[in-house]
RNA sequence: GGCGGGAUUCCCGAGCGGUCAAAGGGGCCUGACUGUAAAUCAGGUGGCUCAGCCUUCGAAGGUUCGAAUCCUUCUCCCGCCA
């Protein structure tokens, strides 16, 4: 049976920092000596239900607290969705409905799902607004706990203030309301990914101040976007979701920068490949881990074998839609068919001819042919670029 | 309340009366190459009935042969002082 600091051990391995130093061993130890698990904290923003492979991160983590026994408290930031969260660069997100809150929640967690455990001794769900729809009066003593410096301090208000950016007053009151948060749930540990340290530390003082325990915290790097530089997130599309197609999941791998593959290994915690695999090799064994993740190994093997047809053997694909032409019989111009077939603009679709990127049943389409008989695309694969293809037929 | 700065094509950001569909970068697309949708190199990137035409530079008016550039009003954003 391992010790608390050998379990604390496992579970900082792959993370940033825990801290306080020593803090999770102690809570592990207190656990252990009381009985009990641990309540281990996630806030969650409902107004991006679409969970990617950056999200799975902290929730990898969270369920290797759940393996342990310990139970997982997610929280759903309702409260401060609906009252619309300004953060970030300066735009103003559009305050949500009740009842967008409720499905993005539900998607949420439906997606959270294939990461964590959903056993309701190991989770529970609660929402913010449970106990942040306080009385001005109480939210004046919360605001009272905290110093505008010692907010300022966060690093990203530290250099929003130096470069005379914008800071909403209720932006400078967010770490406070997530820091009630872990009271309201008497949380003892917190996780978040490295930018949530100050919020996380922050938590801690709130606590104290009403007189519980402080949690102790603990950060989990970023993982990158498949650009290999910024962090992963959706709407900078550099994202691989875990509701996406198993193609997709395993093509926008393969196109990770080599240099970013030993991050993705350890945060996602994927068992590396043999040593002296080759990049191309480790890069596979990575995308089709990750597939099967989520759509299972059968799943992966087919995922793999569609992008060798595709990318490595410069073959069609096996499953083409078609698309129906409409003309009758006679000249059919090609930037309009490939315009609608693929929802571009014809100047896209001419530009794509001129410069060589479409193929009718593989072969290339000379760069000036702008206009063909029917008869000749009948029935044959319409290719642009690399991805994407349609069988055409007469509509 | 006063003063000042700003709004440009997907994003950032130049432009300051014609040579502007608008520099440069990012992103994205395509091609070559390859060990991959990596890297590298090259090209492209408003629309169309495409050597031409049409619509874009916060909105509406105006000046001018001609406006992203000048004027007026308006809308929105930001900073400073009170």
């Amino acid at each position: 049976m391992p010790t608390p600091s050998q379990i604390a051990a496992q579970l900082t391995a792959n993370a940033h920092e825990s801290l306080p130093a020593g803090g999770l061993e102690q809570k592990l130890e207190k656990a252990a000596a009381e009985r009990r698990p641990l309540r281990v904290k996630l806030g969650l923003d409902p107004t991006a239900p679409d969970i990617h492979l950056g999200h799975t991160v902290v929730l990898g983590k969270l369920r290797e607290f759940q393996e342990l026994g310990h139970r997982v408290v997610l929280i759903v930031g309702d409260y401060t969705a609906r009252v619309g969260d300004p953060s970030g660069r300066s735009q103003t997100r559009p305050a949500l409905s009740g009842e967008e809150i409720d499905a993005n929640a539900a998607t949420y967690q439906e997606q959270a799902f294939t990461v964590l455990r959903a056993d309701p001794e190991l989770l529970e769900v609660r929402r913010n607004g449970e106990w942040l729809a306080m009385e001005a009066d109480e939210l004046f003593a919360l605001a009272r706990r905290a110093t505008v410096a010692q907010i300022l301090e966060r690093e990203d208000f530290a250099a929003r203030f130096a470069e005379q950016k914008p800071i909403s007053v209720l932006e400078l009151l967010y770490p406070l309301l997530q820091g009630y948060d872990s009271v309201a749930i008497e949380a003892d540990v917190e996780l978040g990914g490295t930018d949530q340290t100050f919020n996380l530390l922050l938590g801690r003082d709130i606590q104290r101040s009403y007189g519980l325990p402080e949690q102790t915290i603990l950060t989990m790097p970023l993982l990158v976007g498949i650009d290999g530089e910024q962090k992963m997130s959706k709407s900078l599309g550099n994202h691989v979701g875990v509701t996406e197609a198993p193609a997709e999941q395993f093509g926008k791998t393969m196109r990770l920068p080599d240099e970013a593959m030993d991050g993705w290994f350890s945060l996602l915690a994927v068992a590396p490949a043999p040593d002296g695999t080759l990049p191309r090799d480790r890069k596979r064994h990575l995308a089709r881990e990750i597939v099967a993740r989520f759509h299972g190994h059968q799943a992966a093997a087919g995922a793999e074998a569609a992008f060798d047809r595709l990318f490595v053997e410069r073959d069609l694909p096996d499953e083409i839609a078609e698309h129906a032409v409409t003309t009758d019989g006679g000249r059919v111009h090609l930037p309009a068919l490939i315009a609608d077939a693929f929802g571009q603009s014809r100047g896209e679709a001419r530009r794509l001819l001129e410069q060589g990127g479409v193929r009718l049943d593989g072969e290339p389409v000379a760069a000036d042919r702008f206009d063909v008989d029917f008869s000749e695309l009948d029935g044959r694969v319409l290719q642009a670029g690399k991805r994407r293809f349609v069988r055409l037929r007469r509509g």
